[in-house]
DNA sequence: AAGCGGTTTAACCAAGTGGTCAAATATACA
DNA sequence: TGTATATTTGACCACTTGGTTAAACCGCTT
C-alpha cells in the first residue's frame, strides 16, 4: 500500500505463491488466495484465466528465479576445483535466498513428473558439458576415479537435500530457525570441503 | 481374488495408497481410491472414519515399514567404518523396496512438517548417538576433521536425495526405469566409497 | 427357515468448489 | 467536465466433494 504502486498481479502471484507452497495445487483454495491478497475472487479469474494457469504462473516464476543461475553453472568453462566451489555456492545461495523453492519443486514433481523435467529440458538445461569435464578430470588423473554421474547426483544431493527435508532436519537437530539459516550458510563450506576430500588422489 | 482371502481393510489401504502417492491427501478423491480398490464408497467410511483418518492410517503403514530398519541401524554399535556401510545399505535397500516412500513422507512434510517430526521424535528416532560416534572417532583421530552434523547430513542427503528427486535424475540423466534401478543399486557402494575417500585422514 | 451380526450397497445430502457475470467503481483521456 | 476504458466487486451457479443412512446381502447358528 504506502510506497509500492499497488500492482495487483504481483500481489496476486505473491499471494497465490504463499498459499500454493503449503497446501500444494490441489488442496490450495482460490478464496484463500483471494484473501491473502486482499482482493475478490474474481479479479484472479480476471488477471489470470483460472486456478491451473494461475499455478502453471507461479510455478514458471520460480522456475525462472533459478534456471538462469543453475545452467549458468553447468556451461560455465573453468577449472574443475573452482568449479566446485561455484557449483555449490551457487545453489545453496538461491535456495537460501529463494527457500520456498524446493518444496514447490518437489510437489509438483510428484503431481506431474513429465511437465517438469521436460519445462528443464525444454529451457536448455543438460549436465552433459559438466559430465563430460568430470570425465576428463579423471582421464588426466586430476581427481580419483569415479563414475561421473554419481558424482553429479552426489554434488547434487549434499546441496539440496537439507533444503527439501528441511524441516526433518531441523526438527530432528534440534534448531531453531535462525540457527538452522547459519547452519545451511555453513553448508558451503563444509560441502565444498567433503566433496574435495572425496575426489583428491592420493 | 484368487489365492489371497479377500481382506477389504488391505485392499483399501492398498489402493489408497496408490491414489494418495501421487494425487497428495487433498488431491485424492474418495471416490477414486474406492474404484482403486473396486468397493463401494461408503465402505471406506465403514472401515476408516473418513480421508483423515484413512490417510493417516497409509501414512503410520508407511512409517512402520522404514522406521524400525532407520532406528536400529542409528543406534546399533559397531565400528565406525562398517556403520557407514550398514547405514548406507539399509537406507537404499529400504528405498528401493519400497519406492513411494520418500515422495510420500516429502509430500505430508510440506502440509504438516510438525507432525512428522513429532512422530520421529515420538518412535524414539535420534541421532545423538550416531553422532556422538562421529565426534569420538574424529576425537580418536580415526578420521577427519569435520562437523558431525554436517556429516550427518551429507550421508543423508547421499542416500535420499536420488529417491526424492527420482523423475528428476531419472529424467536428466536420460535413464529408462531398468537403468535407473541399477543406478540406484550401484549407489549403495559408490556412496560409501565417496564418503571412506571424504573421511580418511591423509 | 428364521433370526442375527457383520458387511456392502445405492441413493442421498449439505457444504464447499472453481468459475461466471452484470453492475459498480476507479482511471485516463478529450 | 464528460465519456470511454480498465479494474474491482458481490451475487450467483453448476458441479464436485466428503460424508450419511436405510436398506440389502451374506454367512452363520439355532
Amino acid at each position: 500500500m504506502s510506497a509500492t504502486v499497488k500492482n495487483t498481479e504481483k500481489l496476486i502471484l505473491e499471494a497465490a505463491r504463499k498459499v500454493f507452497i503449503h497446501k500444494g495445487c490441489a488442496g490450495a483454495r482460490m478464496q484463500e488466495i483471494a484473501d491473502e491478497a486482499g482482493i475478490n475472487k474474481a479479479l484472479l479469474h480476471y488477471y489470470f484465466r483460472g486456478k491451473d494457469k494461475l499455478f502453471e504462473a507461479v510455478f514458471l516464476q520460480a522456475a525462472s528465479t533459478f534456471l538462469p543461475a543453475i545452467k549458468d553453472v553447468l556451461e560455465r568453462d573453468m577449472p574443475f576445483n573452482q568449479k566446485i566451489v561455484l557449483f555449490v555456492n551457487t545453489y545453496v545461495d538461491v535456495l537460501v535466498a529463494n527457500p520456498y523453492i524446493p518444496a514447490f519443486v518437489i510437489q509438483e514433481l510428484n503431481n506431474n513428473p513429465a511437465k517438469f523435467v521436460g519445462l528443464l529440458k525444454n529451457y536448455g538445461l543438460n549436465p552433459r558439458p559438466m559430465l563430460l569435464q568430470i570425465e576428463q578430470e579423471i582421464a588426466l588423473g586430476h581427481i580419483r576415479e569415479m563414475k561421473a554421474d554419481h558424482f553429479m547426483v552426489n554434488l547434487l544431493g549434499l546441496c539440496l537435500f537439507p533444503f527439501i527435508a528441511r524441516p526433518v532436519v531441523k526438527g530432528i537437530l534440534n534448531m531453531s530457525e535462525e540457527k538452522y539459516q547459519e547452519f545451511l550458510i555453513e553448508r558451503k563450506t563444509e560441502i565444498v570441503q567433503f566433496v574435495k576430500n572425496s575426489i583428491t588422489v592420493s
